[in-house]
DNA sequence: CCTACCGATCGGTAGG
DNA sequence: CCTACCGATCGGTAGG
């Protein structure tokens, strides 16, 4: 999967994943239709994924992914014991695809790089890994985490981690050469939700190309000069904007449960214009 | 919806929205069961936003929505043509609920305000209208899009048009101040992102409130002082990271499709080690 | 808004 | 990996 390659005859069943081991594809027996590994398999994990990011998990069917990879209805079971299964699997295969990549381009960057640019290294990368053709399994893994298996989350949460250390590296030092408006963990959060956030917005036509987003969001969330650190922290006084949202809310809002409220309130008021 | 009330007397089935008009309940015949008028259908709406939000749309049976309000399993077709006309419905009357907090806190502000200050209102009104128990719709409306028929789509896209229009003009003048790493556009684009990625990541517990939350995303993308305008532009010249990561999935990537790569790049070399 | 129901589909399996 | 199939469920409807 993927735009990165793996070792040749490093079949996929023999990774570390004990989450979805197939049953053996007992290589080089039968007829070789396609290259007899796990050709297959890893045809239906494509398929799969695509099939995943554009209608969504629960609106894929078995038989579409099947049909997209010539297969007849039943046949994914073969591979795959559960849908859910073979979702495990996009997800895993997409985190360490990535992780391959980033590791490949990490070892490719100068020692004497600064900060800044290690982590624009990084958001370019992770930005190939979100959009370039073929990629979709980190986009599903994003948007089908709820259809995981809480039994299986952990593994892929690991994966997850350890992709995110040359992050965590890389802002802890821009934080404290200042050129963060907040602080690294939170900086870190953000900058994935604006990256994962791109591939709803962002169209990558014209002139505005993956490079010059990546510059973008670097530009966005990571000063060039250090920031004034006057008033930077957190100011204890009343926060003015900050009240007068709260208050609104406490003027305006109960919890709200199942019956619309009442409204008495001046808020709606001066909101009955549009109405 | 939300925690923000409508006018008394004014039924949902008057609004603007033509899309989901209903029977019209006939009200004040029959047994005044609860209130009359749309308090079911009402009902319907916030129960089936709970649930489209915990368990996704495909994945929530009508049933599942029936069975939370108390109504048999063909009844809510009595109310919504369809179940998709029930999704639309949430994410029209979750932006109209938006839009009206909204409105409201920016008529509360005073009128001598920074844009700085008047974006951190509109940040924290956001955040509370997708944090703030019980207001399942905005989210739905962002995770669900793709469930939505296309022929829908424009009508709730009318409305979050609006909805984003003062943020627009806010960070315009924050571009105009040099207070903003990025375009106004951009920044708008990158800011929803973090603040809909906070969904993912955010535990509004302990010490980090939706407040300080607001605060922080603000921090981290509107500096307190203009910004050098140096090297801020685009760098013509080659960007090193951004070459090194463009040759690294040259070197390493096919376009992919079905079959995993041949894999004789260096790259891959670089990457035994966790084999 | 309930009763009773239908047609279609879907994940998964047995047995080869 | 195919054939043939099942049990369950699901969105939606007729008729009151």
């Amino acid at each position: 999967m993927m735009n990165w390659p793996r070792l040749k005859g490093m079949s996929t069943a023999q990774s570390l994943s004990p989450s979805e081991a197939p049953e053996i594809p007992k290589r080089g027996r039968g007829r070789p239709r396609k290259a007899g590994d796990g050709a297959s398999r890893q045809a239906l994990i494509v398929a799969a994924a695509k099939h995943f990011r554009r209608k969504g998990f629960d609106a894929t069917t078995t038989r579409d992914i099947a049909q997209a990879t010539g297969m007849q209805s039943g046949s994914p079971f073969y591979h795959f014991k559960s849908k859910n299964a073979l979702l495990v699997a996009i997800m895993e295969e997409g985190m360490r695809s990535a992780q391959r990549s980033q590791d490949a381009v990490l070892a490719a960057l100068p020692g004497d790089i600064t900060a800044r640019d290690r982590l624009a290294a990084l958001v370019l990368n992770h930005l190939y890994v979100l959009w370039l053709p073929g990629n979709d399994f980190v986009p599903v893994m994003h948007h089908e985490w709820r259809s995981v298996p809480p039994a299986q989350r952990k593994t892929i949460q690991v994966l997850k981690d350890a992709y995110e250390v040359p992050w965590r590296d890389a802002l802890a030092q821009l934080e404290d050469q200042g050129l963060l408006g907040t602080n690294a963990s939170l900086a870190r959060s953000m900058l994935f939700g604006v990256l994962h956030g791109s591939m709803t917005w962002f169209k990558p036509k014209g002139a505005l190309r993956l490079e010059q987003l990546a510059r973008e969001c670097l530009n966005a969330l990571v000063s060039e000069q250090p920031r004034t650190p006057g008033p930077a922290g957190l100011p204890p006084a009343a926060f003015d904007p900050e009240t007068v949202v709260r208050e609104a809310w406490r003027r305006g809002g109960r919890r709200n449960t199942d019956t619309p409220s009442p409204a008495t309130s001046p808020l709606v008021l001066s909101k009955q214009r549009a109405a």
